[in-house]
RNA sequence: GUGGUUGUAGCUCAGCUGGUUAGAGCGCUGGAUUGUGGUUCCAGAGGUCGCCGGUUCGAACCCGGUCUUCCACCCCA
């Protein structure tokens, strides 16, 4: 007897009714991605490993999965790599490609390879998956999909703008009312830094300071000391923890601790040019809140960071987040190109939405219409109304046996089509079919040599 | 990568300190009903108790390993 099969840790299959709230999430995201003018692109699943190791930090390139050489690859590996047992040295000799881990980095790849046919600036989208060696958990899987926007090359904070106004849009659009946009500077947190003396610092800092919402000032404190980050460092940034109030009075506090960094408060300036014009063209279901804590693990990101929470309740990481880098393709030799982009974060909006069942019930009809079946001769009419209906654009499916109504009605029910058909030897010598609503019962006779009527009256219910 | 947790019918779960033939609800199949589903009634099918090994006269239950689930770290969508 064979082994039951099985999917690998972290992996899901989707059922029909899951890919349809799935497309009906891409489709809502692609519709929005478009009206703001990103043109779609793709690139491969796995990427040569040069390309994608070491942008992630030490964390990340642990995560990205490798993928073997082919052929007789152990036999190449000399003998005392081979003996060492060392992973780190030996991976790079049997594993030349690895699964791509984002889709940010992939792209910086691709505008650095295609330059010179893109005009610039270039708008682009990317809706594909991504795979991490994580270890799973709800909302983590190790196959998951991204739904990414970039502009590069426009340094304008006109953009940042719009990609607030766009996270806002496609929220509004899916009914994820009170989600939160929140919104950070890396160059403030690389003042912060700078001010208090820990420059070299900077990455152990921030990612102790992203903490202090979960886990407290205390224990964000300690962490920053084991750091190796000075108690008066620590004491200089103490007003980082007591930052209350609406954004315009955090950032006139943070003026006063940066005044002596110039990066910092290019930071500053940059925050409060964007918020500000975000107030006034204003956003319809989300919140835009400043947060001095976020700091993002990414190294690439140089200024403004974003990161989307679910409406309070929820409990779920982000489900988005985004920055702009500066330089991304200055490490594939393509200097001063700025951009800047946000992602979405497809299976967790799944999970956050199901929970609210914010799905509209419009995605459990798979179709319209189905024609049961009477018999051979009757059949062949029911195909040809069938056909007749699948021109009109209705979704239509004739019962391919003539087995008992019972159980071709039974059948209709559970896939949830909203009217059958009865076309028996009674209705074909009338020239007429019999169309039932499902949901009330009521049965009413439609011509067979007209189907407008019908197909009007199916269309009119969605 | 570290520590913990979970796994019994298609699904959700019972199953006593280890003791004959492992149960329920829902679902499924058939019938009541040869042109009417979603309600009702009757009958039936379906399990190597995640997998491998150990302890024991005897293991769903105890022990070890492994895979999986979820959780806390790490990190992140």
């Amino acid at each position: 007897m064979a082994k039951k099969p099985s999917i690998p840790k972290g992996t899901r299959d989707f059922s029909p009714a899951e890919v349809a709230r799935r497309n009906y999430i891409i489709q809502t995201i692609k519709k929005h991605f478009e009206t703001y003018g990103f043109q779609p692109i793709e690139t491969p699943s796995f990427e040569n490993s040069e390309t994608l190791m070491g942008k992630y930090g030490d964390e990340g390139d642990r995560l990205i999965f490798k993928i073997l050489n082919s052929g007789d690859f152990i036999s190449k590996v000399d003998d005392v790599t081979y003996s060492s047992k060392n992973s780190a040295s030996l991976t790079p000799k049997i594993s030349e490609k690895a699964l791509r881990y984002d889709l940010t980095v992939p792209f910086a790849r691709y505008v650095v390879m295609h330059q010179n046919e893109i005009d610039f600036p270039f708008k682009r989208y990317q809706i594909q998956p991504v795979w991490r060696a994580d270890r799973p958990q709800k909302g983590r899987f190790r196959e998951f999909y991204q739904c990414d926007a970039d502009v590069v090359g426009a340094n304008s904070l006109l953009q940042e703008v719009e990609f607030v106004q766009l996270y806002d849009a496609v929220f509004t659009d899916l009914g994820l009312n009170g989600a939160t946009i929140k919104i950070n500077n890396r160059k403030i947190l690389s003042g912060i830094a700078e001010v208090i003396g820990a420059k070299h610092l900077l990455v152990d800092f921030t990612v102790a300071l992203d903490k202090l919402d979960k886990i407290g000032e205390e224990k964000v404190k300690a962490e920053m000391m084991e750091k190796g980050i000075s108690e008066a460092a620590i004491s200089k940034a103490q007003p980082l923890f007591e930052m209350t109030g609406t954004a315009s009075e955090q950032l006139e506090k943070l003026k006063s601790i940066l005044a002596d960094s110039e990066v910092g408060m290019l930071g500053v300036s940059e925050l409060e040019e964007i918020i500000s014009t975000v107030d006034m063209v204003g956003l319809q279901s989300t919140n835009l809140q400043l947060d001095v804590t976020l700091a993002r693990g990414l190294n690439y990101y140089t200024g403004a960071i974003f990161e989307v929470a679910a409406p309070e309740g929820v409990k779920m990481g982000s489900i988005g987040g985004g920055g702009r880098y500066d330089d991304l393709t200055g490490i594939f030799g393509l200097k001063d190109v700025s951009g800047v982009g946000i992602s979405f974060g497809l299976d967790r909006i799944y999970l956050v939405l199901e929970e609210l069942n914010l799905f509209p019930d419009s995605l459990d009809t798979s179709l319209d219409v189905l024609c049961l079946n009477f018999g051979k001769k009757e059949g062949t009419a029911a195909l040809k109304l069938v056909s007749g209906l699948r021109k009109q654009g209705l979704r239509a499916d004739l019962y391919p046996t003539d087995t008992k109504v019972q159980k071709q009605f039974k059948y209709a029910d559970k896939r949830g089509v909203p009217y059958v058909i009865l076309l028996g030897e009674q209705e074909l010598t009338d020239g007429k079919f019999v169309a039932k609503n499902m949901k009330t019962g009521d049965q009413k006779d439609y011509p067979l040599d007209s189907l407008e009527e019908f197909v009007e009256k199916v269309k009119s219910d969605f």
